[in-house]
DNA sequence: ACAGCCATGTAACTTGTTACATGATTTT
DNA sequence: AAAATCATGTAACAAGTTACATGGCTGT
């Protein structure tokens, strides 16, 4: 929901258009992640659809069609940014469910798979890093964004350092397979079949 | 795409049925990463769209439908788990969208969310190391999917403290707000309107 | 018989995403 | 007038997600 809730965050101070949206959204962030155009107007009109946006739908101020918050808008985009109150289940990581899945395929090498991404992992920290380096000390939104994905790489990196040992420490792993009662009424069928 | 492959990948060893696939994926993980069995049926159906993976469609051996790879299907799982050759644009973290996205917004306590956020984040620290030392030894899928969690919480708030500084050394801060092709437009229609 | 679990399925929806089309305006 | 850029829009799809419906089987 970050796209949707950033559109809103940008109309507080004013109405805006599209472009400019798109402009303002990869303002410092864009070098890292960049934004379709097209998403901007696919996102206005959800807004506006749900009732948080509304348009000045006529050309009459020149070529472009400004959109303002409503007040329903203010309130979800507040929601949003107030203290986190649920924070339900954290995102699935993709790495780790690789990695707890390549346990269980024949003929992977985890080790190995590990040490691959990890490779990787570090070629980006650097890549990062000078991206950093080389940044304007006045664009703290470049900053941040770096580091957030610096801290976030260093994280990875150090998990799969762990997982890594974890691994090499119990070579021959064993899983469950199936809990027990579904099992055991497979194998009571595969034992007495008609 | 994870839970798409981790169901091609539970597939290596044999054929699985929908309520098989939906326990093993969720053994160790599922304290952390819970999934609807649902999905588990939809996401099978579009394998099986794809021809990734292949059904006994009849009701032939028991009440379980069950699914086995296709070759395409198992292309596909090794193209994803072999090394990362590309890793595109790494993935928009919403915490970060919220902070930078917050400081356009006008009676909002930039440092107060920070901290606010700072605050629960521990909490779940807490919750997860708590979660790992009650964890059996032996689990090693729920011990790596914890380690993970943790890691990440960790990169957060250290990303959440710098923030913090940096935020605080520069209180007033500026945006460029429109880059400067646009603005100057702007800025000529107003000047000189009909 | 009835409660409860096993097992499958599906309709509907959300957010993200992109490739493409279409004018208008500006610049050269 | 042609090229470039501004500006908007859309059709189509992927993946995730859930609430709900429907049988079959099992134990009491």
């Amino acid at each position: 929901m970050s796209v949707r809730h950033a559109m809103l965050a940008l109309l507080t101070v004013g109405p805006k258009y599209g472009l400019q949206l798109h402009q303002e959204f990869e303002a410092g962030t864009g070098e890292v992640w960049p934004l379709n155009v097209g998403q901007v107007y696919t996102t206005l009109q959800r807004l506006e659809r749900d009732g948080l946006v509304e348009s000045d739908d006529a050309a009459e101020s020149g070529p472009q069609k400004s959109y303002r918050l409503t007040s329903s808008g203010s309130d979800e985009l507040h929601a949003w940014l107030g203290p986190p109150l649920n924070t339900g289940v954290p995102p699935r990581d993709e790495l780790v469910i690789k990695v707890l899945v390549a346990l269980r395929v024949p003929d992977v090498d985890v080790v190995e798979l590990i040490q691959a991404h990890r490779r990787r992992l570090v070629q980006m920290m650097q890549h990062f890093t000078s991206l950093k380096a080389d940044a304007d000390e006045s664009d703290v939104g470049l900053l941040l964004v770096v580091d957030a994905e610096i801290y976030r790489l260093d994280g990875v990196i150090r998990w799969l350092d762990t997982a890594d040992t974890r691994l090499r420490h119990r070579p021959a792993l064993r899983f469950p397979d199936v809990p027990s009662s579904i099992a055991a009424r497979r194998r009571r069928r595969a034992e007495a079949p008609a």
